[in-house]
RNA sequence: GCUCGGGUGGUGGAAUGGUAGACACGGAGGACUUAAAAUCCUCUGACCUUUAAAAGUCGUGUGGGUUCGAGUCCCACCCCGAGCACCA
């Protein structure tokens, strides 16, 4: 590995010492604080958030720092654009991630957190980025977890959170409930192990009271496609009607469907093997031992297990049990099968074998009847039909389209219109240590009562003992003297809650703190919100499409209801970093041995280059593998800027050299906006290739390049400005104008086409029509394509093109 | 299965319906050097004809279509990636 870095590093010349200039640099920007971010005066403001890292023990590889390299350069250019900037940083460091560091290193996560902090914070500094460090924020923090901890006494308070007994993911391994978002295909998202259905006492946050908003005010946000759809589908609207069902004996079930308009052809119910109605229903059931132990085979499966493609649908007959039709009276058997689900929608369904796939199998299997109520032409005894058409066999609405008949048949049925989520509200309790306590008490006699606000932040003890129990108890619960506490509200003895708030809590608010990161009263100032709000871009990774970006959106539209911020929506512009992959192709970890560390690109090429590099490499959204070898073109391409210098001179500027100029300032600033950092340094390289193609460079325009190229490579461009004698940082300069006149050219090269294909060219000062095409045919490559044919039609595109449709 | 992206040289990639392959990497040749590195210059999509110059044909996953003109728009299909999924 040493070697092939000594290798490498012969390949670039000595021109300029990148370690000297980025380590003067940096201290000296420290020093003269010059992105120190005020409030106040009459710039606009442009607020560029970085999704705050998790500090983990590995540190940094060279994958992370592209989206922080982005909002820098993004950054940059908006203060010299003359905005008012906040561009902050700090850590999200609660939650299992460090709390398993810690266990493993035999460190208090605590002081893991403070190590792996400076570690992480070293790696960002050498990279020059244009933080106010003053801003930072820490999760950890008890003057920052106490507002997280107040947030959630809002909700509490607001009847948003409950405490429910319910069965919910558990994680073996992590030994922890989880929410529904911290799965991935029914495994922990962080350890991989398969997760089980257990009932634990948790607090859980109704965020699918949100569920509409959060969906309707996505279309006003600009975020990649690709993550409106991600929360689109796991909010999971859904249309359609509530219909009862009574079943013989003196209960009723309510069933969920999107197809009410099938509601004739329902040969049978099912029922999720949960269902409460069972335990209702049970003295009734007259094969009870065997409903029992299907029930509990079905209790024994993961959800992986009973959700398996292709695996077969089973169920059993609910002997002596029946439903009633609303729609026709008729009696239908109950079933309970495995292919119901308890948590969605009523957790009943009604088969309509005909029209549904799985209805259809099932019955099929079991055979029971299967009856079409939809356009007769479609009837097949093959599979169902799912689509729609002409009502049959559906008493008064014979000949009715089945769309338009949904609403009639709800209301003709008693039944509602409603509409359903797969969102599900947010398991937000951990039984884990490294997390904000919640702040509540439980009393004997006055139930449950939350800490004063005043007492806040309730602080997280400190402990030498913190494994987790795996009971469903936290490690909190065995710390009596931390435990035992008094009634707020009766003075009276009274227990503390011991679970813990999930790692998302602390990422939900965090770009608030920024704004006002030392008020000590509230979670922020409303005219510091005001002025700042909302994130005007936000940038990090796809993987936080449905975690953090949800409850961040839910989290601040719920500060929106109780007036803390002035805005529904935090982050009004998302943009996704694709994925750095290492050399080979492989996503870059230690397990592949594929992992480029920053510290040694930047000791070897320095900041500045491998800055270029990662805006080069190709569209920011896009992933895309690391190459050294491609970095030493960046490299080149700042060695090359640094010796053009020596070709200043006082001659005067060619008029080409001065119109590509102003068009490099127009695309590089157009370029930086729209994240095509790629295609703004490939103008600069277009730029710097004419420049050296002259004798000569007049000093306004290799200063203006400068300028340009400085949001990119800060150290090298703030050392050359001052080489040319200023005294002001490069970075507290004005984004060079372009001139609008000065783009448009006086020749124009056309060229000409017939029948579409390129025959040749044309170069004229003359655009009129007329001219261009009498000229074109006179050329003698061109005229001999048209001699002897006839020609149908000239099209001519100003300034562009000629073509000529010949007939021959 | 549904939804959303994407498929362009040896490589990363560029192209408001109007010169496909900008820019860069890599490669080949040359200059400089005692030599190497670095640097600079020239060439570099494929095929084909010709001694050569020059020209021509093909070419953006596949097959159709719209258009004077398609990488770009429309239809069908194939492949890759992401999200959701026994969601009623």
């Amino acid at each position: 590995m040493k070697k092939k870095a000594s290798k490498s590093v012969s390949k670039i010349s000595s021109v300029y010492d990148h370690l000297k200039i980025e380590k003067k640099w940096q201290a000296d920007w420290k020093k003269s604080g010059i992105y120190k971010t005020k409030e106040g005066g009459k710039k606009p403001k442009a607020y560029v958030l970085d999704m705050f890292p998790y500090p983990s023990g590995s540190g940094l590889h060279v994958g992370h720092p592209k989206g922080y390299i982005a909002t820098d350069v993004f950054a940059r250019f908006k203060r010299m654009s003359g905005f008012n900037v906040l561009h902050p940083m700090g850590w999200d460091a609660f939650g299992l991630p460090a709390e398993e560091f810690a266990l493993k290193n035999k460190i208090h996560p605590s002081i893991a957190v403070k190590t792996n902090v400076k570690c992480y914070k070293d790696q960002l500094s050498i990279l020059g980025f244009c933080y106010d460090w003053d801003r930072e924020v820490n999760t950890t923090d008890p003057e920052y977890y106490k507002w997280t901890q107040w947030a959630f006494l809002q909700m509490h308070k607001k009847g948003l959170t409950y405490e429910s007994h319910e069965p919910i993911n558990w994680c073996p391994s992590c030994k922890t409930g989880l929410a529904n978002e911290d799965l991935d295909n029914g495994k922990c998202e962080r350890c991989g192990s398969i997760v089980e259905k257990k009932p634990i006492r948790q607090w859980v946050i109704g965020i699918t009271k949100y569920a509409d908003r959060l969906l309707s005010d996505l279309d006003a946000l600009d975020w990649p496609n690709s993550i409106k759809e991600s929360q689109k589908n796991w909010i999971g609207r859904s249309e359609g009607s509530e219909l009862t069902f009574e079943i013989k004996g003196g209960e009723s079930v309510s069933v969920f469907t999107t197809r009410p308009d099938t509601i004739f052809g329902v040969t049978y119910l099912v029922l999720a093997p949960e269902h409460h109605l069972i335990e209702k229903i049970k003295p009734r059931i007259e094969n009870w031992d065997k409903v029992q132990s299907f029930i509990k085979d079905v209790a024994k499966k993961t959800q992986i297990e009973r959700t398996a493609e292709g695996k077969e649908k089973t169920g059993v007959h609910l002997s002596g049990i029946s439903a009633v039709n609303p729609a026709n009276g008729e009696k239908v058997p109950v079933w309970i099968a495995d292919y119901v689900l308890a948590d969605y929608g009523t957790g009943a369904v009604m088969a309509v074998p005909a029209h549904d796939e799985r209805d259809f199998v099932f019955a099929k299997k079991y055979n029971l009847p299967i009856m079409a109520v939809i356009g007769s032409e479609h009837v097949s005894d093959e599979k169902a039909y799912t689509g729609g058409g002409t009502l049959i066999n559906s008493g008064k609405f014979n000949g009715k389209d089945s769309e338009s008949v949904i609403k009639e048949i709800t209301k003709f049925c008693n039944g509602k219109l409603v509409v359903r989520y797969k969102l599900r509200d947010w398991v937000f309790s951990r039984q884990r240590y490294w997390g904000e306590p919640i702040p509540l008490v439980h009393c004997a006699s006055c139930g449950v009562v939350p800490v004063p606000e005043k007492e806040l932040p309730l602080k997280l003890p400190n402990v030498k003992f913190y494994e987790p129990t795996g009971t469903g108890e936290s490690p909190l619960a065995a710390i009596d003297k931390w435990v035992n506490t008094k009634c707020p509200q009766c003075k009276g003895p009274a227990k503390r809650e011991t679970n813990t708030m999930p790692q998302w809590a602390g990422s939900c608010w965090y770009y608030l703190r920024y704004m006002d990161p030392k008020n000590k009263k509230m979670l922020v100032d409303p005219k510091k919100e005001k002025y700042w709000s909302p994130v005007d871009v936000y940038v990090g990774g796809t993987e936080h499409a449905t975690r953090h970006l949800i409850y961040a959106r839910f989290w601040h539209k719920f500060l929106y209801d109780i007036g803390v911020v002035s805005q529904s929506e935090p982050f009004t512009q998302l943009r996704n970093q694709g994925l750095i992959m290492g050399p080979d192709g492989q996503k870059m970890s230690k397990r592949f041995g594929n992992v480029v560390n920053p510290d040694d690109i930047v000791k070897l090429y320095g900041a500045d280059s491998l800055r270029v590099y990662e805006m080069f490499m190709g569209p920011f959204e896009q992933a895309i593998s690391w190459s050294t070898d491609n970095m030493l073109g960046s490299r080149r391409f700042i060695e090359r800027v640094w010796r053009l210098k020596q070709k200043i001179s006082k001659d005067s500027v060619k008029k080409d050299t001065e119109q590509l100029l102003h068009k490099t300032i127009k695309k590089v600033g157009q370029d930086i906006q729209g994240f095509s950092h790629n295609t703004a340094i490939s103008s600069m390289m277009i730029l710097l290739n004419a420049l050296e193609s002259e004798a000569s460079v007049d000093k306004k325009t290799y200063e203006t390049l400068l300028l340009i190229l400085a949001p990119f490579t800060p150290h090298i461009t703030d050392d050359l400005w001052s080489q040319l004698g200023h005294k002001k940082s490069i970075h507290l300069e004005v984004w060079p104008t372009y001139d609008e006149s000065k783009l448009i050219s006086d020749s124009f090269k056309i060229m000409i086409q017939v029948n579409g294909k390129i025959r040749g060219s044309l170069e004229t000062n003359n655009p009129e029509e007329a001219f261009v095409i009498k000229a074109a045919k006179e050329k003698p490559e061109i005229k001999k394509y048209l001699d002897g044919n006839e020609i149908i039609k000239e099209i001519y595109v100003k300034n562009k093109l000629v073509n000529f449709v010949v007939k021959g």
